[in-house]
DNA sequence: ATATAATGTCAAGTTAACTTTGCATTTCGC
DNA sequence: GCGAAATGCAAAGTTAACTTGACATTATAT
């Protein structure tokens, strides 16, 4: 799943490793949805969308499911 | 994790197993979200907040992460 | 230029989301 | 009250999210 994670970090200067302990993860874990290798659970994404600020629509792209 | 599952279900007057069809999954999938027994992935939670005209932080309750 | 930080990646393991099957109990219309 | 529909529940299996550890590559700063 495409996501604005990797945007919003470096907006914020954070890390993978730093925005990983901010929310609980490891650093691992932020590369492989930044890199679309899988998607976030909806604990995670919350945690992440809510410490930009966002909601979790705005940081997540659904846009694919969409066509069905 | 508490959610607004059974209670917008309801009021759409659809039965576990018809919600579980329309988003894709199976009835005991959405009788075990109602109870709390687990989690949502993020996909089936945006798939059922979409469903209802909602967004997924109007369905599901985050407020026990809150405390940290 | 070289050290250090940051990132990509991969293999192996754990855990939780979800399925399938099946049965028991609770609604609810007639 | 009865039958059917809806729901609760549980065991066993699959899969995907996430961890740990390790190594290789890329960027950055001095």
């Amino acid at each position: 799943m495409k996501t604005r994670i990797a945007e919003l970090r470096k907006q914020h200067k954070l890390s993978q490793e730093e925005l990983g302990l901010i929310v609980g993860v490891t650093r691992q874990t932020i590369t492989s949805l930044e890199r679309g290798k899988y998607t976030a659970s909806l604990v995670l994404a919350y945690k992440i969308a809510r410490h930009f600020g966002l909601t979790i629509e705005e940081v997540f792209d659904f846009s694919e499911l969409e066509e069905l």
